[in-house]
DNA sequence: TTATAGATTGACTAATCAGTCAATGTGTTA
DNA sequence: TAACACATTGACTGATTAGTCAATCTATAA
């Protein structure tokens, strides 16, 4: 693996075990097996490799999402797929998990490049499609993408609290409808 | 003002601006108009003083929310009143609704010491009423009072992206019905 | 072979920060 | 008044940290 991904990899289990400002750089460095200064070769600054563990993060979460949607599904089975690939990464990638909470409620938060996001942007695409269908609530597209992860969000960290719950089909397709709920008309 | 409460309050404007980590605790005491030592005279560290503060906006919100509801009302105008109270202290006081959001995702979170409130505690015994007289989904009522606010939460936030929207009581009433459509029967 | 550009090292620095402490002030009680 | 407990000060420290930099290595291309 090269040093730039790796650098990344052991930032994110620093970053979930400790949080970002309980994480030397240096740490990082070490525990990834390289000198300190390369990390700065790569990463300008500190808040430059949290910028692009996110977009790296942001990447790979869609890019597993979005290939477990199937062609000729229907809306609510494409959201469902959606949802679940969600909670599942989640519960698979607890530190990504912790990484997005953390920098989602950071100063670094930069509602720009959220928006500009693929992933972002198909689910607004989608959002708009059901309003337009009749099926979804006639309510700002950002806010029912909102709504939505907020459901994963607090549905990941039930079944992270609630481990026997994590293998129960009827319950999370129970956890499911909550969520479709709040946003279908 | 006595001095313990002037730190708090000082806190709470600078961590909302900065980060609990971006804020030193010298800066509280100059800021607060005290001396530095006097800071480690009322709260032994740095965490102690955030988890005081947490304390103190839970204590405040609940005082704050609970008059609100009056004798005799149904149990969705009941959940209603506690969701508006909510939302409009988050709207009111951006610095309390900054701080939590830090503190619920940073490591000094406390699971125990959140389930043990005043408001929690009232929020899960709304939850199994409604529940038990078959308003409510059959989950788990930690479940439902999670929803509940993760809803709040993103209310709060897209509202205060769209401020234009804030005095919009029809609009007001249609983020409710989302977050209540999410944990009804 | 030589030149060039990027990769890599790790010792180093300047700044910052949480927490300490000895000294002093203040109010209360006997 | 005297004694005592608590409040308050601010200079100080020991530790930590993000970021720098001069030197060296490596690979590729002319």
């Amino acid at each position: 693996m090269d040093k730039r991904t790796k650098l990344m990899q052991t930032a994110r289990e620093l970053f979930a075990k400790h949080g970002f400002y309980g994480t030397a750089t240096a740490r990082i460095a070490k525990e990834a097996g390289v000198s300190n200064g390369i990390l700065f070769h790569y990463f300008p600054t500190k808040e430059e490799l949290i910028k692009a563990m996110y977009l790296d993060l942001k990447d790979r979460i869609f890019k597993y999402s979005v290939e477990q949607v199937y062609k000729g599904a229907t809306l609510k089975e494409s959201i469902y797929t959606l949802w679940l690939a969600a909670v599942e990464w989640n519960l698979e990638n607890p530190d990504d998990f912790l990484f997005m909470q953390q920098y989602e409620n950071s100063p670094f938060r930069n509602e720009e490049l959220e928006r500009s996001h693929r992933y972002v942007q198909m689910s607004l695409e989608l959002a708009e499609k059901g309003i337009a269908d009749g099926f979804f609530k006639p309510m700002p597209s950002m806010l029912l993408y909102r709504a939505m992860t907020g459901m994963v969000e607090t549905s990941v960290r039930f079944l992270k609290e609630n481990p026997e719950l994590q293998m129960d089909f009827e319950f999370r397709n129970r956890l499911f409808e909550m969520s479709w709920d709040a946003i279908r008309k």
